[in-house]
DNA sequence: GTATTTGACTTGATAAATGAAAGGATTTGA
DNA sequence: TCAAATCCTTTCATTTATCAAGTCAAATAC
Protein backbone atom coordinates (compact mmCIF):
# COMPACT_ATOMS: atom_id res chain seq x y z
CA UNK A 1 0.00 0.00 0.00
CA UNK A 2 2.78 3.05 0.92
CA UNK A 3 6.27 2.54 -0.44
CA UNK A 4 9.45 3.74 0.40
CA UNK A 5 9.01 7.16 -1.41
CA UNK A 6 5.06 7.60 0.64
CA UNK A 7 7.66 6.76 3.81
CA UNK A 8 9.62 9.26 2.82
CA UNK A 9 7.30 12.27 2.26
CA UNK A 10 5.73 11.15 5.76
CA UNK A 11 9.40 11.91 7.36
CA UNK A 12 10.09 14.67 5.86
CA UNK A 13 6.72 16.52 6.10
CA UNK A 14 6.82 15.00 9.87
CA UNK A 15 10.32 17.44 9.65
CA UNK A 16 8.41 20.69 8.01
CA UNK A 17 5.08 20.24 7.14
CA UNK A 18 5.57 23.87 5.20
CA UNK A 19 7.99 22.51 2.95
CA UNK A 20 6.91 23.34 -1.06
CA UNK A 21 5.70 20.52 -3.11
CA UNK A 22 9.09 21.34 -4.95
CA UNK A 23 11.22 21.31 -2.63
CA UNK A 24 9.30 17.91 -0.77
CA UNK A 25 9.92 16.51 -4.51
CA UNK A 26 13.86 17.22 -4.42
CA UNK A 27 13.78 15.69 -1.38
CA UNK A 28 12.26 11.87 -2.52
CA UNK A 29 13.14 12.13 -6.08
CA UNK A 30 10.52 13.64 -7.78
CA UNK A 31 9.13 16.33 -9.72
CA UNK A 32 6.68 18.73 -7.63
CA UNK A 33 3.77 17.99 -9.15
CA UNK A 34 4.13 13.76 -8.18
CA UNK A 35 5.36 14.83 -4.96
CA UNK A 36 1.78 16.88 -4.76
CA UNK A 37 -0.04 14.13 -6.10
CA UNK A 38 1.19 11.50 -3.68
CA UNK A 39 0.30 13.95 -0.39
CA UNK A 40 -2.78 14.16 -2.33
CA UNK A 41 -3.88 11.06 -2.40
CA UNK A 42 -2.03 10.01 1.24
CA UNK A 43 -4.48 12.86 2.59
CA UNK A 44 -7.74 11.27 0.45
CA UNK A 45 -7.11 7.82 2.27
CA UNK A 46 -6.50 9.29 5.88
CA UNK A 47 -2.91 8.56 5.96
CA UNK A 48 -2.08 12.23 6.61
CA UNK A 49 -4.83 12.76 9.11
CA UNK A 50 -3.77 17.30 9.17
CA UNK A 51 -1.23 19.45 9.28
CA UNK A 52 -0.27 21.15 12.53
CA UNK A 53 2.61 22.97 14.76
CA UNK A 54 4.19 22.27 17.49
CA UNK A 55 4.39 25.37 19.88
CA UNK A 56 6.62 25.84 23.07
CA UNK A 57 4.12 25.52 25.78
CA UNK A 58 6.63 27.75 28.53
CA UNK A 59 6.99 31.04 25.81
CA UNK A 60 2.90 30.85 25.88
CA UNK A 61 3.17 30.94 29.73
CA UNK A 62 2.15 27.12 30.45
CA UNK A 63 5.32 26.17 32.80
CA UNK A 64 4.12 22.52 33.78
CA UNK A 65 3.41 19.46 32.07
CA UNK A 66 1.60 16.95 33.90
CA UNK A 67 0.06 13.14 33.02
CA UNK A 68 -2.37 12.43 35.62
CA UNK A 69 -3.42 8.70 35.65
CA UNK A 70 -7.57 8.99 36.26
CA UNK A 71 -8.88 6.19 38.80
CA UNK A 72 -12.77 6.17 39.51
CA UNK A 73 -14.38 4.03 42.17
CA UNK A 74 -17.62 4.30 40.45
CA UNK A 75 -18.75 2.47 36.99
CA UNK A 76 -20.47 5.70 36.08
CA UNK A 77 -18.02 7.79 34.34
CA UNK A 78 -20.26 10.78 33.00
CA UNK A 79 -19.19 13.33 35.60
CA UNK A 80 -15.26 13.16 35.06
CA UNK A 81 -15.56 13.14 31.57
CA UNK A 82 -18.06 16.47 31.67
CA UNK A 83 -15.69 17.79 33.64
CA UNK A 84 -12.64 17.22 31.31
CA UNK A 85 -15.02 18.88 28.69
CA UNK A 86 -14.96 22.36 30.98
CA UNK A 87 -11.26 22.33 31.61
CA UNK A 88 -10.47 22.14 27.72
CA UNK A 89 -7.78 25.21 28.36
CA UNK A 90 -5.56 22.56 30.02
CA UNK A 91 -6.33 19.74 28.77
CA UNK A 92 -4.29 18.35 25.90
CA UNK A 93 -5.34 14.57 25.54
CA UNK A 94 -7.12 12.15 27.10
CA UNK A 95 -6.74 8.61 26.93
CA UNK A 96 -8.83 5.62 28.00
CA UNK A 97 -6.70 3.20 28.69
CA UNK A 98 -6.63 -0.23 30.01
CA UNK A 99 -3.92 -1.46 33.13
CA UNK A 100 -3.20 1.17 35.74
CA UNK A 101 -6.13 3.48 36.03
CA UNK A 102 -9.43 3.74 33.78
CA UNK A 103 -8.11 7.39 31.78
CA UNK A 104 -4.49 9.38 31.66
CA UNK A 105 -5.09 12.68 31.10
CA UNK A 106 -1.88 14.74 29.51
CA UNK A 107 -2.34 18.68 30.63
CA UNK A 108 -0.53 21.39 30.94
CA UNK A 109 -1.04 24.38 33.23
CA UNK A 110 0.46 27.92 33.96
CA UNK A 111 0.99 27.80 37.84
CA UNK A 112 1.13 25.25 40.63
CA UNK A 113 -2.00 27.52 41.84
CA UNK A 114 -4.23 26.37 38.86
CA UNK A 115 -2.77 23.07 39.00
CA UNK A 116 -3.57 22.74 42.33
CA UNK A 117 -7.46 24.10 41.83
CA UNK A 118 -7.88 21.63 39.02
CA UNK A 119 -6.45 18.91 41.15
CA UNK A 120 -9.40 19.75 43.52
CA UNK A 121 -12.18 19.92 41.40
CA UNK A 122 -11.24 16.74 39.75
CA UNK A 123 -10.77 14.71 42.95
CA UNK A 124 -14.23 15.91 43.36
CA UNK A 125 -15.09 13.35 40.84
CA UNK A 126 -12.08 10.68 40.55
CA UNK A 127 -9.41 9.82 42.38
CA UNK A 128 -6.24 10.59 40.71
CA UNK A 129 -2.31 10.02 40.65
CA UNK A 130 0.11 12.83 39.26
CA UNK A 131 2.98 12.77 37.10
CA UNK A 132 4.92 16.13 36.66
CA UNK A 133 7.16 15.78 33.44
CA UNK A 134 11.05 17.33 34.07
CA UNK A 135 12.11 16.44 30.81
CA UNK A 136 11.17 14.49 27.49
CA UNK B 1 3.94 39.84 23.99
CA UNK B 2 1.40 37.95 22.49
CA UNK B 3 -1.48 39.61 21.40
CA UNK B 4 -5.11 38.15 20.68
CA UNK B 5 -4.17 38.00 16.48
CA UNK B 6 -0.92 36.25 17.26
CA UNK B 7 -3.00 33.73 19.13
CA UNK B 8 -5.90 33.70 16.30
CA UNK B 9 -2.76 32.79 14.27
CA UNK B 10 -1.16 30.11 16.21
CA UNK B 11 -5.36 28.25 16.74
CA UNK B 12 -5.47 28.90 13.37
CA UNK B 13 -1.71 27.23 11.73
CA UNK B 14 -2.59 24.53 14.68
CA UNK B 15 -5.79 23.46 12.43
CA UNK B 16 -3.80 23.38 9.41
CA UNK B 17 -0.39 24.71 9.28
CA UNK B 18 -0.33 24.35 5.22
CA UNK B 19 -2.61 27.26 4.78
CA UNK B 20 -1.54 29.99 2.63
CA UNK B 21 -0.33 33.32 4.10
CA UNK B 22 -2.58 35.31 2.03
CA UNK B 23 -5.71 32.54 3.91
CA UNK B 24 -4.29 33.05 6.80
CA UNK B 25 -4.30 36.92 7.20
CA UNK B 26 -8.01 36.79 5.74
CA UNK B 27 -9.04 34.76 9.16
CA UNK B 28 -7.54 37.28 11.29
CA UNK B 29 -8.15 40.44 9.06
CA UNK B 30 -4.74 40.72 8.05
CA UNK B 31 -2.66 41.28 4.53
CA UNK B 32 -1.01 37.88 3.56
CA UNK B 33 2.61 40.00 3.60
CA UNK B 34 1.23 41.35 7.82
CA UNK B 35 0.63 37.77 8.49
CA UNK B 36 3.34 36.17 6.91
CA UNK B 37 5.76 38.49 8.99
CA UNK B 38 3.91 37.76 12.28
CA UNK B 39 4.49 34.34 11.95
CA UNK B 40 7.93 34.65 11.17
CA UNK B 41 8.63 36.30 14.24
CA UNK B 42 6.42 33.65 16.07
CA UNK B 43 9.18 31.53 14.73
CA UNK B 44 12.23 33.48 15.37
CA UNK B 45 11.03 33.40 19.10
CA UNK B 46 10.67 30.28 19.78
CA UNK B 47 6.93 30.38 20.22
CA UNK B 48 6.34 28.06 16.66
CA UNK B 49 8.96 25.26 17.01
CA UNK B 50 7.93 23.84 13.74
CA UNK B 51 5.51 22.48 11.41
CA UNK B 52 4.71 18.47 11.59
CA UNK B 53 1.58 16.14 10.44
CA UNK B 54 -0.99 13.82 12.27
CA UNK B 55 -0.41 10.60 10.75
CA UNK B 56 -2.85 7.81 10.91
CA UNK B 57 -0.57 5.05 13.00
CA UNK B 58 -3.66 2.72 12.82
CA UNK B 59 -3.13 2.99 8.74
CA UNK B 60 0.52 2.78 8.74
CA UNK B 61 0.23 -0.90 10.42
CA UNK B 62 0.43 0.23 14.23
CA UNK B 63 -2.29 -0.51 16.46
CA UNK B 64 -1.15 -0.43 19.79
CA UNK B 65 -0.81 2.94 21.29
CA UNK B 66 1.16 2.40 24.78
CA UNK B 67 2.17 3.81 27.92
CA UNK B 68 4.66 2.47 29.86
CA UNK B 69 5.53 4.03 33.57
CA UNK B 70 9.24 2.94 33.79
CA UNK B 71 10.52 2.07 37.19
CA UNK B 72 14.10 1.83 37.95
CA UNK B 73 15.30 -0.01 40.84
CA UNK B 74 18.97 0.72 39.88
CA UNK B 75 20.12 4.85 40.03
CA UNK B 76 22.01 4.16 37.12
CA UNK B 77 19.70 4.89 34.13
CA UNK B 78 22.20 4.44 31.51
CA UNK B 79 21.47 1.40 30.43
CA UNK B 80 17.52 1.96 29.97
CA UNK B 81 18.20 5.31 28.30
CA UNK B 82 21.08 3.66 25.29
CA UNK B 83 17.86 0.92 25.08
CA UNK B 84 15.24 3.69 24.43
CA UNK B 85 17.86 4.96 21.67
CA UNK B 86 17.70 1.65 20.20
CA UNK B 87 13.60 1.22 19.87
CA UNK B 88 13.17 4.61 17.95
CA UNK B 89 10.77 2.93 15.78
CA UNK B 90 8.34 1.85 18.46
CA UNK B 91 8.50 5.18 20.95
CA UNK B 92 7.00 8.00 20.39
CA UNK B 93 8.29 10.16 23.34
CA UNK B 94 10.41 9.20 26.80
CA UNK B 95 9.63 12.09 29.59
CA UNK B 96 10.96 12.19 32.59
CA UNK B 97 8.45 12.58 35.15
CA UNK B 98 8.41 13.40 39.21
CA UNK B 99 5.97 10.72 40.72
CA UNK B 100 5.23 7.46 40.01
CA UNK B 101 7.87 6.34 38.60
CA UNK B 102 11.01 7.88 37.16
CA UNK B 103 9.54 7.86 33.28
CA UNK B 104 6.71 7.37 30.97
CA UNK B 105 7.40 5.84 27.80
CA UNK B 106 5.05 6.41 25.45
CA UNK B 107 4.76 3.92 22.30
CA UNK B 108 3.38 2.38 19.44
CA UNK B 109 3.52 -1.64 18.05
CA UNK B 110 2.06 -3.15 15.16
CA UNK B 111 1.30 -5.86 17.01
CA UNK B 112 0.95 -7.79 20.35
CA UNK B 113 4.12 -10.02 19.54
CA UNK B 114 6.48 -7.21 18.93
CA UNK B 115 5.02 -5.39 21.71
CA UNK B 116 6.16 -8.35 24.04
CA UNK B 117 9.62 -8.74 22.60
CA UNK B 118 10.03 -5.01 23.38
CA UNK B 119 8.54 -5.56 27.33
CA UNK B 120 10.66 -8.36 27.50
CA UNK B 121 13.67 -6.40 26.32
CA UNK B 122 12.84 -3.69 28.47
CA UNK B 123 12.57 -6.13 31.48
CA UNK B 124 16.14 -6.72 30.94
CA UNK B 125 16.52 -2.70 32.46
CA UNK B 126 14.27 -1.80 34.50
CA UNK B 127 10.67 -2.74 35.65
CA UNK B 128 7.38 -1.01 34.34
CA UNK B 129 3.87 -0.46 34.42
CA UNK B 130 1.55 -1.18 31.24
CA UNK B 131 -1.53 0.93 30.14
CA UNK B 132 -2.66 0.25 26.54
CA UNK B 133 -4.75 3.48 24.88
CA UNK B 134 -8.27 2.41 24.27
CA UNK B 135 -9.58 5.10 23.04
CA UNK B 136 -8.43 8.91 22.60
C1' DG C 1 5.40 71.44 21.09
C1' DT C 2 7.72 69.72 17.35
C1' DA C 3 10.92 66.39 15.43
C1' DT C 4 12.51 61.75 15.34
C1' DT C 5 12.29 57.10 15.94
C1' DT C 6 10.08 52.82 16.04
C1' DG C 7 6.83 49.24 15.01
C1' DA C 8 3.21 47.36 12.36
C1' DC C 9 0.86 47.43 8.38
C1' DT C 10 -0.11 48.19 3.18
C1' DT C 11 1.06 48.55 -1.59
C1' DG C 12 3.30 47.16 -5.74
C1' DA C 13 6.72 44.63 -8.53
C1' DT C 14 9.01 40.37 -9.20
C1' DA C 15 10.13 35.64 -8.41
C1' DA C 16 8.43 31.17 -7.23
C1' DA C 17 5.00 27.61 -6.51
C1' DT C 18 0.74 25.52 -7.68
C1' DG C 19 -2.81 23.36 -10.53
C1' DA C 20 -4.62 21.62 -14.79
C1' DA C 21 -4.07 19.48 -19.08
C1' DA C 22 -1.55 16.69 -22.29
C1' DG C 23 1.53 13.13 -23.19
C1' DG C 24 4.98 9.31 -22.43
C1' DA C 25 6.74 5.04 -20.08
C1' DT C 26 5.60 0.86 -17.61
C1' DT C 27 2.60 -2.52 -15.74
C1' DT C 28 -1.65 -5.34 -15.62
C1' DG C 29 -5.11 -8.22 -17.34
C1' DA C 30 -8.27 -9.98 -20.98
C1' DT D 1 -1.10 -8.40 -28.49
C1' DC D 2 -3.95 -4.83 -27.33
C1' DA D 3 -6.32 -1.87 -24.16
C1' DA D 4 -6.64 0.12 -19.79
C1' DA D 5 -4.61 1.84 -15.78
C1' DT D 6 -1.00 3.88 -13.11
C1' DC D 7 2.50 6.95 -12.37
C1' DC D 8 5.34 10.19 -13.79
C1' DT D 9 7.00 14.46 -16.60
C1' DT D 10 6.41 18.63 -19.23
C1' DT D 11 4.22 22.93 -20.24
C1' DC D 12 1.65 26.93 -19.30
C1' DA D 13 -1.75 29.84 -16.98
C1' DT D 14 -2.88 31.26 -12.43
C1' DT D 15 -2.01 31.99 -7.73
C1' DT D 16 1.01 32.85 -3.96
C1' DA D 17 5.18 34.38 -1.63
C1' DT D 18 8.78 37.53 -1.13
C1' DC D 19 11.24 41.82 -1.21
C1' DA D 20 11.54 46.69 -1.16
C1' DA D 21 9.46 50.94 -0.49
C1' DG D 22 6.10 53.78 1.45
C1' DT D 23 2.27 55.05 4.96
C1' DC D 24 0.53 55.74 9.39
C1' DA D 25 0.26 56.16 14.33
C1' DA D 26 2.18 55.98 18.77
C1' DA D 27 6.05 56.57 21.67
C1' DT D 28 10.29 59.00 22.75
C1' DA D 29 13.47 62.69 22.73
C1' DC D 30 14.97 67.37 22.40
Amino acid sequence: MLDNTDMGILHELSKNSRITMKELGEKVHLTGQAAASRVAKLEDNGVIEGYSIKVNQVKLGCFIHAFITIITQSTYHQPYLSFVKTQEQYIINNYKISGDGCYLLECKFPSNELLNQFLEDLNEHVNYKLSIVINK
